[in-house]
DNA sequence: GTCCAGGGTGAAA
DNA sequence: TTTCACCCTGGA
């Protein structure tokens, strides 16, 4: 039986929660590492992982299933709540989170990236060791939001920038402190550049109000990119001023459907150097034609192993085994 | 207290 | 092709 046979649904949940079989999605590394920005995890480390967030106008809380439970429910399955059903509850909203999760797209070919690289030197490993990221399909123009504060900051920060945007500017749909609707790009624009500074957005608010702007306006309409091949969708998206490459292959790999995109910063940069051969000194341009050509359609996924094993490596937490074994300084 | 890096980009040199 | 300014937050 696969995946989508045991997600078949009709209606909403009746009780507010549900699961859903998700083939042992990590939801860490998935919702927490560096795809999204507005997960909160809301359980103890030692305790099975629980996130919560808000997938489209509605508050939830994804609990992974670590013990056998009752009735269809599966080991590595995922139990979605429903924290505050907003007043139009979306009939179809099980589809919609299983959608987000990416759970019929390409984020879950893992079976056949495993397959494929396998004796891959880099994400070889971190495959066999770690098969529960996925790639998630979020909503565009949250997505695009997010990659623009990404630039020169970390994830800390972003997340503390997205969220303040969502906390004073979107609508309230749920309890906590977080549960917001991801504003409209026209409540985005109309706040203004300076709204966006005071938030403590800093040169990246220039980017994002005539962003905001050229969405509202029609200009540039997200969503069809899903369409548009991967060189259309990204010139697309690399003509608002202040997303270059790197944030438009990440908007195309986590929103828009292009498993192809392999968004290259200072870590997988570095990566491609010290795994593939990359020479030193190439810039980022040639680097991602360079991991597109080896990927593939694999590109979006691998690239979130490849940055996940370099995120780990670098907090020496890859279980002691992974990261030491390989390195450069040890051949 | 200072220093520095952090999922970049665009314009000038 | 390389260099630099752009904001600002948290950790060393």
């Amino acid at each position: 039986m696969t995946l989508a046979d045991r997600n078949i649904i009709t209606g909403a949940p009746a009780d507010g929660s549900f699961t859903l079989a998700t083939g042992g999605l990590d939801l860490e590394s998935t919702l927490d590492g560096g795809q999204a920005f507005r997960w909160w995890r809301a359980s103890g480390d030692n305790e099975p992982a629980a996130y919560q967030g808000v997938i489209g106008t509605t508050a939830v809380t994804l609990t992974e299933l670590h013990q056998p439970v009752e009735q269809q429910a599966q080991q590595g399955d995922v139990l979605i709540e429903v924290r505050e059903a907003p007043e139009a509850f979306p009939e179809n909203f099980k589809d919609l989170v299983a959608d987000y999760l990416g759970l019929t797209g390409p984020g879950t070919h893992i079976e056949e990236l495993r397959s494929e690289f396998a004796d891959d030197p880099c994400i070889g490993p971190a495959i066999a060791g770690f098969s529960g990221l996925r790639l998630l399909r979020q909503d565009p123009w949250e997505c695009l939001v997010s990659f623009i504060c990404s630039s020169t900051s970390n994830i800390p920060r972003i997340k503390l920038n997205v969220g303040s945007v969502a906390r004073e500017l979107g609508r309230p749909v749920g309890p906590g402190e977080a549960d917001f609707a991801f504003p409209k790009p026209a409540t985005i624009a109309e706040a203004g550049e300076q709204f966006l500074r005071d938030l403590g957005l800093g040169f990246r608010a220039r980017y994002i109000v005539p962003a905001a702007e050229a969405v509202a306006a029609g200009d540039l309409d997200l969503h069809a990119l899903r369409q548009a091949s991967y060189e259309e969708a990204r010139d697309a998206l690399t003509g608002l001023v202040g997303v270059g490459e790197k944030i438009a292959d990440c908007v195309l790999a986590f929103s828009l459907d292009k498993p192809e995109a392999f968004p290259v910063d200072r870590h997988i940069r570095r990566a491609l150097e010290r795994w593939y051969g990359l020479p030193e000194g190439m810039n980022n341009s040639k680097a991602a034609d360079f991991a597109r050509e080896r990927f593939g359609r694999f590109g979006a996924l691998g690239q979130q192993y490849m940055f996940h094993r370099e995120r780990l490596a670098q907090r020496a937490n890859w279980g002691g085994r992974h990261t030491r074994h390989a390195l450069p300084e040890d051949r």
